[in-house]
DNA sequence: TAATATTTATATTCAATCCTATAATTTCAG
DNA sequence: CTGAAATTATAGGATTGAATATAAATATTA
């Protein structure tokens, strides 16, 4: 009935590729009950503390409404301190708890793991192939 | 500090690639009021009317409870009705109204030009790549 | 046939996501 | 210097998304 395919349209396969990405990123590192972008909100903070805000929202691709929000659920959960800063009130400028070191560093095996079963279907030269493709169509 | 290069993880760039897909797919059809989600029930309902909801959720990769709020939406929004199953009386089975198949097939056109954009900045031949591997590691 | 298991839909809860608006600051222009 | 513009954070609302629990109906098995 003339309906449109979308089974081969590229946004529904990348939807798709992103259900399965966070699904599995939720089965192996049920242990420590952290979503992907929880995880890499605190790898950007390991690379560069004391970061504000806006700056780790853009680091990790998000709006500074959601940061906020996803930063709030990390603070409660003890990994991570805000701080006012002193030269610019607007800011609050973020930390790492001693906790939230540890366990981002652990948490980075098990995040390598779901890169890897994500590519799992692929060659070796696929799987580069794949992140350079998509890094194309993400180049701002 | 040996932080996880998420930047370049496939999962991170899955995540960015599915942004940039919402994001053209609200650009190209504001004039609807419609996500990418609601477009591919649209479809499927085009393709397959009377369908009941677990069959249209799993042809658009979404399990029951989310198929279920958002087909609730599309029924407030006078898109499609549902109908109690006489046979099988667990089972809703969905139908387009006039101005759902109207609106469905005036959608088609917006959201190919989603997909060309979306794959802009590839070639003839990656963008069949693309597709290809996606595809790849979207396989069941 | 009766008890059990499965299937379907929905409600609830939580997270991520974006948008808009608002408040508080800071910066910039006149 | 003062008023306008920009920046930062947050609040509120809506949608997508999954998990879980529950209710209703159907199917299967003993």
């Amino acid at each position: 009935m003339q309906s449109f395919d979308f089974s081969n349209a590229p946004g529904h396969l990348v939807r798709r590729a992103h259900q399965a990405s966070i699904a599995l990123f939720a089965q192996e590192l049920a242990a420590f009950d952290v979503t992907a972008v929880q995880f890499a909100i605190l790898q950007t903070l390991l690379d560069t503390p004391g970061a504000d805000q806006i700056t780790v929202a853009q680091t990790v691709a998000l709006d500074a409404a959601t940061s906020g929000s996803v930063i709030g659920r990390l603070e409660t959960r003890g990994w991570l301190r805000r701080e006012a800063d002193a030269q610019d009130k607007r800011r609050k400028l973020l930390w790492l708890t001693a906790q939230g070191k540890l366990a981002a560093k652990q948490m980075q095996r098990p995040a390598a793991a779901v890169q890897a079963k994500l590519l799992a279907a692929l060659t070796e030269p696929e799987q580069k192939q794949l992140v350079q493709l998509l890094k194309k169509i993400c180049a701002d």
